[in-house]
DNA sequence: GCTTGACCTTCCCGTGACTGGAACCTTTAT
DNA sequence: ATAAAGGTTCCAGTCACGGGAAGGTCAAGC
């Protein structure tokens, strides 16, 4: 099949399997007319990395999953590592996500908004 | 003053300066040595930018913060749409993480993590 | 056989918001 | 005189692609 089909059954878009192949993740033979062939194998690593990027794994995140999940004596304790390092940064920018959204909502409470223009958010960002 | 000390009064980095005044947020005069020259109201516009980024307004969002700021008949009401506006990108990130958070969280916690190689993680990236 | 349109290819530029580094100039202190 | 600490510009890299140009290939319809 070629990378049209691949990226439909996978889930990506076909400039994105063709960056991961020049990035090394996939490696997809060539035809005659240098069209790439994606077989049930390269379909099936492409859809991993899919559903690894939307757990927001980083690509190199990525690469190495990929290199576990193909190595068949690979410790569990590895994979769960990562994916533990994974969560604690996911949660970390939760964190601070919530600490600016208690603050903008702070602000915006306090913030008539209506045509006047006194304005406590300008004030806060002013520094008061 | 120079900019290491509108650096530091501002808390940014004296890249992060110029790069401002390469966008045309800021624009401060120069000595006859070429020096940018800050005084009280290029510092004040600079922490007014850095708590504005604080806050997780992009540029752009900074550059309209900007002018409100410095527009004296500016209705509150546009302040906080901006920032109201603002306010939901953050929520649907904040939705989005802790959706990848959950996931992680469920794959973390039904994997051994010993030294086997059966791994629940792989197994749900591959598509079980 | 010819054209049309849907694919495919490579290549290069742009994104956001900086950061690092090279090469060089100015000021201040010793 | 020199050295350190600051300033300047410019170029390249980050991350993970996306847009678009210029051109090759293939199947279908006339």
């Amino acid at each position: 099949m070629n990378i049209g089909e691949a990226a439909t059954r996978a889930g990506l878009p076909a400039k994105t399997i063709r960056y991961y192949e020049e990035i090394g993740l996939v490696a997809p033979p060539r035809d005659g007319n240098g069209y790439r062939r994606f077989g049930e194998r390269e379909v099936h690593k492409l859809a991993f990395l899919a559903r690894a990027r939307s757990l927001g794994f980083s690509i190199e995140d990525c690469r190495v999953l990929l290199s576990l999940y193909e190595d068949r004596d690979r410790a569990s304790a590895e994979v769960r590592r990562l994916a533990q390092r994974h969560a604690e940064e996911i949660e970390a920018r939760i964190d601070r996500l919530q600490q600016m959204r208690a603050t903008l909502g702070d602000l915006i409470e306090s913030c008539a908004g209506d045509d006047r223009p006194d304005c406590p958010i300008l004030k806060d960002l002013a520094g008061k």
